[in-house]
DNA sequence: CGATGTGTTGATGTGCGTCAATAGAAGTGG
DNA sequence: CCACTTCTATTGACGCACATCAACACATCG
């Protein structure tokens, strides 16, 4: 049926599914291309649907009554957005928009509501969801209030990679005005820790591609200082 | 049964119950008295129960590598904690300690989630729940990149008063420098930016209670400065 | 090949944290 | 009920991390 029913069957949030459940998840949904930097909805947008991203990648936001901005959240394909906030008076809080010409499966809210109450387990697997981003927005103010900038992305970088290894490679797919923007940083700055993490050796960067000499010592550098 | 139950019920998350599902719900729950400062369970710990606050006041803070302390969020007599992570891997992901004396209902997660399956109803509120702490984590963190201290004081005074009075009081339940933690600021700050409100004529202080002399006027200092 | 967008680097400013001193408020014990 | 300690809050002086402003290097693209 849906072109990236496949895919949408993979999604942490749709994997327990029975295939008849999943047709009737996606009985209304329809395919959106989006353009990059294109907005597919606005904060206080009435959150009729939510939305898997098939291809591309996404940015959830908030504006300053100013206009600046803070990215909430960064959000690749195979990703799903908007259903967490669904049950919240029905307005979305965020911005979302496209980092990158995008595809995305809208599912109407309805549809989601009415799979939801069938099937007992989809809700347990969607409150851990709505859990794990929680435990994440708790970490982001957590290092927003206590951490350096240059704490949050030595962290950043960590996360990033493997655990356990020596050295690894970064490749950041989206621009760093908006990675900077999601760990609370300006880009200048950014740009700034990045160059004295160069300078102590502790990693490379060539472009986009950020290689990690030494893992262990920005594990140390973190805790250390962060300046 | 439970001496509690009244007030249990009247939880949001437990409202839609009907009587034997809060029977089911608290067959194994035990009050828990605990005292000022008085620490519930620590971040990391294992998640076996959740927790209904009968009386007091309790503070969920995240404590950094060097000792710092964040408060999260303060919560006061009526509500629940604990709930929202039960999924998270089954640890806390936060501390909690009592800001007062205070009397807990500890309920295990083996009786909720019990419960859980078996009311679909309370599922969609507890998405609900868990939804509006999340739209309250995206708060604070705009606030926290986007505004300045001022500007959260501010809000705080104004979001702690009914939104249409020309005045209001706002008194003061928890010592300041915990309220100060949970803006993300340092107490002093919070002191100073009370005392250039309390000279600009917006706000008078004596003690714990705050008087908000002029509404309006304090919601356009903090849309126009902040500082 | 100019035009526009993205990233880097330097100079400068400032909001707020840090350190420190003091004043009250609150609790403790005789 | 009053000394004494202990804790919270206020206020001042100072410093620093990071934002801001600005100039420039590069890359991409029509």
């Amino acid at each position: 049926m849906h072109e990236d029913r496949e895919a949408i069957h993979k999604a942490p949030l749709f994997s327990g599914l029975f295939t008849e459940e999943l047709d009737g998840l996606l009985s209304h949904a329809r395919t959106r291309q989006i353009k990059a930097h294109e907005v597919i909805f606005a904060e206080g947008d009435k959150a009729e649907a939510f939305y898997f991203i098939a291809m591309g990648a996404v940015r959830l936001y908030r504006l300053s009554a100013r206009g600046d901005e803070k990215v909430i959240e960064i959000l690749m394909a195979g990703s799903t957005f908007g259903e967490a906030v669904m049950f919240l008076g029905g307005r979305y809080p965020v911005y979302a928009a496209a980092l990158s010409e995008t595809r995305l499966v809208e599912i109407p809210i309805s549809d989601f509501t009415r799979t939801l109450k069938a099937n007992g387990g989809m809700a347990l697997r969607m409150l851990a969801g709505i859990s794990m981003r929680l435990h994440q927005l708790i970490n982001d103010v957590q290092s927003l209030t206590l951490e350096t900038a240059g704490q949050r992305v030595a962290a950043y970088l960590l996360e990033q990679s493997p655990p356990d290894a020596q050295s690894a490679d970064v490749h950041m797919i989206v621009h760093k005005n908006v990675i900077a923007s999601r760990l609370g940083v300006k880009a200048e700055t950014f740009s700034r820790v990045l160059a004295t993490l160069r300078d102590l050796g502790l990693i490379t960067v060539s472009g986009n591609d950020i290689h990690i000499v030494d893992r262990p010592g920005l594990e140390r550098w973190r805790a250390a200082v962060g300046t």
